[in-house]
DNA sequence: CGAGTTTTAGACCTACAGTTCAAGAAAGGT
DNA sequence: ACCTTTCTTGAACTGTAGGTCTAAAACTCG
């Protein structure tokens, strides 16, 4: 009952993510978001009752689209270093790709909001041990298949590459490909 | 001749940077400023003409300080591999002891403002090049001593490093020591 | 000491951030 | 057909951002 909401909300968390990616939390007012979404103000704040709210379901809704990707990116055939190494490149490639460097929304938010926000840092971590995860249990399948030597401590190596790719996602807001493409093989050297 | 200045300049933008560094360019208001620095608004503005440029003399006064903290750090006794952990710790542990956590200036303003303002990505940019310059020399010292493999390719290690360094700073405001530290190792491995 | 210059503190200004509200619109229930 | 409920939008509102201006104060120099 009542009048049916007019629009998806998937759709305007999806632009809203976009706006608050490119521009950052503190940088990016309401008006911008309804000029985002497409959606008055009004109807925003009716539907997801703060600024604060809207973000944190933006981020809810970044973090399930990264794992969707982490999953596919992760079976990419070959090695396990060669699958790391494109999943990585990938990475880099997309946000290279973008007409404005805007690195990753998470990274971006624990650099913003972690410190005045205990909350939200909990939520980042949450989010982040998940990334690590993906890369543990990829690591951890080389060398159920003899890929990747026994005595490598695939927690410490998983956290090793959720740190490089944090810092990827900085360094090519500054950075061009071929630093960056080092960078990854570097960093994979153990492998 | 006319009236000097009653508070010394490095003074100010050491509190100015401080308050840039915790909260951010945009989360940082003349108010903030003003009280931070113990200068009036508007004596701010005379000596500082915007609050861009005065943030921008705040970012050199960091870059500054951080060379004079990496000749330091790299200059610690030891192999390379010793000292380069001994100095990527310590810059943890001075993070990790901040009453709020707030990263590395330069990859929080790289992150914040790189992508809406190419002078200043340029201006971070060469920093961040500096940083991975001391790093290099410090690598291939190393590899004067016989301490390091001499067909190791000390600029793209010193990248790996300076993007573990910008990792590790993001991954501390969410992460503790022990997490960090196994990073540190990690990414120390070749060595 | 007076002229000329620069700094100071804070009042003042305009625009917009973030939020709420009022009035109408589109459903379902009765 | 009406009532209730939930939605819609644009206007309204309060506070602050970022910056300017001014009158007084603090110096230097001649």
């Amino acid at each position: 009952m009542g009048r049916p909401r007019s629009f998806d909300d998937n759709v305007v968390l999806s632009r809203a993510m976009e706006a608050f990616w490119t521009n950052g939390y503190a940088d990016t007012s309401p008006a911008q978001l309804a000029e985002a979404t497409g959606v008055a103000k009004g109807s925003l704040y009716n539907a997801f009752r703060s600024k604060r709210a809207l973000f944190e379901r933006c981020l809810d809704l970044y973090h399930q689209q990264i794992n969707k990707l982490a999953e596919g990116l992760l079976e990419h055939p070959g090695s396990t270093r060669e699958c790391l190494g494109y999943a990585l490149r990938s990475v880099v490639d997309s946000d290279l790709a973008q007409p404005r460097r805007r690195g990753c929304l998470i990274g971006n938010t624990a650099v913003e909001l972690a410190g005045q926000d205990p909350g939200v840092a909990k939520k980042l971590r949450r989010m982040q041990d998940e990334s690590t995860g993906w890369f543990a249990a990829r690591v951890e399948r080389g060398q159920r298949e003899g890929d990747v030597p026994r005595d490598l401590d695939s927690r410490a190596f998983a956290e090793h590459l959720a740190n490089t790719l944090a810092g990827l996602r900085v360094m090519a807001m500054t950075h061009e490909a071929p630093a960056l493409y080092r960078i990854i093989d570097t960093a994979l050297a153990a492998l």
